[in-house]
DNA sequence: CGCGACGCTGCTCATATGAGCAGAAATGCG
DNA sequence: CGCATTTCTGCTCATATGAGCAGCGTCGCG
């Protein structure tokens, strides 16, 4: 008899009908051992395929390897949805309750913009946590006026979080290295600075260095400037600062305008939570996460294996 | 706390990382029965899907109510595959393994004919069963000189039970009653017809009223016999008797030019089989149900949902 | 043909699980 | 607010299940 014809029987009995092993050998005539190896078999050969199927699912096994490859304090790996625009939404979400279960809690939360973090912080319920203090960590779009900005964002999660937010009186880049150095002196960009540095948690995202760069929609960097940043090896941005593939600055004369927390703060950080979502960003969240710059990771399927994948 | 999102923590580290529920109670903080219960919970609101991805595979909820509904004696319901055309396949190999498994074994087989019955024919394994004596049920597509026809179909199912073969040398449908008569009391053919009659069990298709029909593409009958036949209520034949909704011979003038096992000897029969596959034949596969033409019906799932849909 | 190695079978036993139930908490109603 | 009713909780206990193991059959190889 087949084999295979056999443990399609066991499984169809024992999962679609929830008869017991014991029956199962007595209709099918064999004994209740071997329907126990079958069952097993069956799930080993992907003939019963157990799937879990919400949107808040996750994949503990991803996060597991993650965990383990990258030497990190935690992972959370979302499935990808059918749909292709639901993935930031549903990343977003399991940072949101990560953030929530976090213990122990934050009181100081310092956190970059963009808009998966927009999406994060409108995933936060109300009550989320108790009196955090919300610090932006790096320079603002404030130029920019519409809801959403980098300001709403702090304020969404402090405001939410029962705390207050501080933000960054700054351009994320400035055109000169001197105005960049006298902002920074500056007494209360300065005190923000230090307290965003000090922060027990820094929760941030990266952007590729490509044309659509938020940077480039905000009038920092021009088109042009991605380009040959690019050409330079910068595979993106975290915090406002292009890196290579091995994390350093592409450019110490770009990097000495930006103002906000640097690289080496970010990874004295005693917790910093990256979140990434989507195929375009694959690139530099393989910087980040390869290169230490982050202990916590929030992103979807396709990216964890992209990043698992053996280079 | 989210009963739901819980019952997603619960079914994940159950069935991804098939840790104990007492694992998962300490996990969680929640005690052993609540994880049993949020467990059945996640199953019953279809977080947790279990699916039997074979192509082999049946729906046996569906046989039970099919066999409750119609008093059935037993019913084969093959899962929908996701390419149309395997469902024919399918169905004929699920009839080929019930066949195989039929006990008692069939000694004297009667068979129809049409693509469906060719289909299982090929599909029975070599020495499916011991000296079967197959007797073709009713008027041959002899006309049809091409491999797969009546004559054949016979052929194989004999040949690989290890038995032997008994045609029905009559056209199905002649053009005068007259002529009909003359040959079924032409002592071979009447006899072929008691064999056919007294077999133990009963192997047939229907098929559909539609200018497809094999009996159009034989000859037998024009499209327009068919429309005609339509509209007087016919929703298509079996053993090449064109039946309304309830069951009853349409045309009792075309009735009498028919040759094969009557309606009346079908009912009679101690086992018949009734194979169907596809959306086409869903209107005759109701009335061969529900009309107690047979007792065994081996099909897919559409239409077994559409003969479970109450009218 | 004989021998060793391997895999398969059906067992024992420890453990995991589900049914059923009594008390506790929540809810609804006057 | 008080009482009745329902829902939920964590228990006991019977049952189902999986791990581990000895015996048996089968196969391959010399």
């Amino acid at each position: 008899m087949d084999e295979e014809l056999l443990m399609v029987r066991v499984a169809e009995l024992s999962y679609d009908e929830s008869k017991t092993q014991d029956e199962i050998g007595a209709l099918l005539g064999i004994s209740r051992w071997k329907v126990g190896r079958l069952l097993l078999q069956a799930r080993e050969r992907g003939i019963v395929r157990i799937e879990i199927v919400h949107p808040r699912a996750r994949r503990l096994s991803l996060e597991r390897a993650l965990v383990e490859r990258f030497d990190l304090r935690d992972a959370v790996v979302v499935p990808a949805p059918d749909e292709k625009d639901l993935v930031l939404e549903r990343v977003a979400r399991a940072a949101a309750d990560m953030l929530t279960a976090l213990r122990p809690a934050p009181r100081t939360l310092a956190v970059s913009w963009g808009r998966t973090l927009t999406a994060v912080a409108d995933a936060l319920p109300e009550g989320w946590t108790h009196r955090v203090t919300v610090v932006q960590a790096n320079g603002g779009v404030s130029l920019n006026r519409r809801a959403g900005g980098a300001a709403s964002l702090a304020g969404t999660i402090a405001h939410r979080g029962g705390g207050q937010a501080i933000l960054l009186p700054s351009p994320a880049i400035l055109e000169r290295v001197e105005t960049a150095q006298a902002i920074v002196s500056d007494r209360t960009v300065a005190a923000v600075l230090a307290q965003a540095a000090a922060a027990d948690t820094l929760l941030f995202t990266a952007g590729p260095a490509d044309a659509g760069s938020a940077h480039v929609e905000n009038g920092y960097l021009t088109a042009d400037d991605i380009v040959e940043l690019a050409r330079r090896g910068a595979v993106g941005d975290v915090l406002g600062r292009y890196i290579d593939a091995d994390g350093n600055v592409v450019d110490p004369q770009l990097d000495a305008r930006t103002v906000g927390v640097d690289l080496a703060q970010l990874r004295a950080a005693p917790r910093s939570i990256f979140v990434t979502a989507g195929a375009a960003k694959h690139d530099i969240a393989r910087t980040v996460v390869s290169n230490g710059l982050c202990s916590i990771v929030v992103t979807d399927e396709s990216t964890a294996r992209e990043l698992l994948e053996e280079t």
